[in-house]
DNA sequence: CTTGCAACATTCCTGCAGGTATGTAACGTT
DNA sequence: AACGTTACATACCTGCAGGAATGTTGCAAG
């Protein structure tokens, strides 16, 4: 099945081999030779498919983690009709993920992949930092604009400032993922998720008694 | 002034330089030879204070790290009488510092330099995670413990988890610090800031009407 | 006032990092 | 079927990393 060429698929194993290498150790403690040998492959064919380290840095966040964004948090948004709803199914399903992960492999204890490159290249890499601000800017604006729907049809209250409101939860969501690596355990995760589902709920028009 | 010899002020000045070198390069792709440079000193005098590059790490984490939280989340709130304005309070400081601060060197663009050790270190060196593990425990035990010294004097409110919230708010100051270092923009901070305050204030204890 | 240890400075060493140069074989094209 | 290009493999190179070994000098105590 495996043709003995298949450039994409090499490609694709280059950049997975990446990723897991980059989420472990970071970018800079990144191995080139380990991520060679993680993915069966030589030297050669990964400098083939990539100009470079940073290259295969950006392909990453290109390739693998801007998809994955836009899957958990664009998408389930956009045709929502309920907004709150929407965002409390999604740190539901994010919280089933943490307690079906394996150890050692997942966000209990490598953190949020994009939180890793951006609190360590964002500085450091004006490559980086750019990718990492569109990838925070949608999912930013994602929320905010689900709010503002959600305004729109007096589902939310109308004196909130949506942006403020996005940041915050952006926030809480990589914030939990970087304190809660060190202490790995999930109690942690579920707490935090548990007060953010209370607060979303305050965001609702308030029923009238 | 300063003595031919002075080991403490030595000493100081390679940690000092160090914090700064791993704030911004990170700690693995911080270089001693840059530290000894910026200090003003050499090889010799670093590893003749420091075992290796880890304990540097460490030394920067106990002697620098660690007492800056203390002094900024665990005396504040030590003795305050009314915790829900105590800690708006250092909110309201620290926002205050952020707008400050020069470019370049602070929070806004490099981020919190414990989230940053955490993000980078703790999956891969258990010296890191425990010492970051410490952090934040006080950090989070701090506030935990201000929350319920404010329900035993009836002015937060007794159905909420304590534990859970310190857990929710210390993860959005990290999250806050992580994500808006991406964007580099002030406006970011203010607003997390700002409906993390409207989040304390619905902590209190309704004012009956 | 010398002697011994702490506080440095100098020099050197080994390893792995990212990257290049070059070689070779599969494959589409005409 | 010959050719040219894409897709790799092999071998090698340079640089800097962290750190060890060794040398030198201030300083305090006996």
């Amino acid at each position: 099945m495996p043709r003995v060429r298949d450039p994409k698929r090499t490609r694709r194993k280059v950049l997975e081999a990446s990723y897991r290498e980059f989420y472990r150790h970071g970018f800079q403690g990144g191995s080139i030779n380990r991520i060679v040998s993680a993915a069966g492959i030589t030297k050669g064919a990964l400098f083939h498919h990539f100009a470079g380290k940073n290259e295969l840095g950006y392909a990453v966040l290109d390739e693998l983690l801007t998809p994955a964004v836009r899957n958990w948090w664009v998408e389930p948004l956009q045709g929502a009709e309920d907004p709150l709803d929407a965002l409390r199914g999604i740190l539901k399903r994010f919280l089933n993920r943490l307690e079906a992960e394996e150890p050692d492999t997942g966000f209990l204890f490598n953190g949020s992949p994009v939180c890793n490159f951006a609190s360590e290249m964002s500085p450091l890499d004006e490559g980086f930092r750019k990718r990492l601000d569109d990838i925070y800017s949608t999912w930013r604006n994602s929320i905010a604009d689900a709010l503002k729907r959600g305004q729109a049809t007096a589902l939310v209250r109308p004196d909130l400032d949506p942006t403020a409101h996005a940041d915050f939860l952006v926030s809480i969501m990589e914030g939990s993922a970087s304190v809660g690596k060190v202490g790995q355990e999930l109690q942690f995760f579920r707490n935090c998720i548990e007060v953010a589902q209370a607060h979303l709920a305050s965001l609702a028009t308030a029923p009238q008694a």
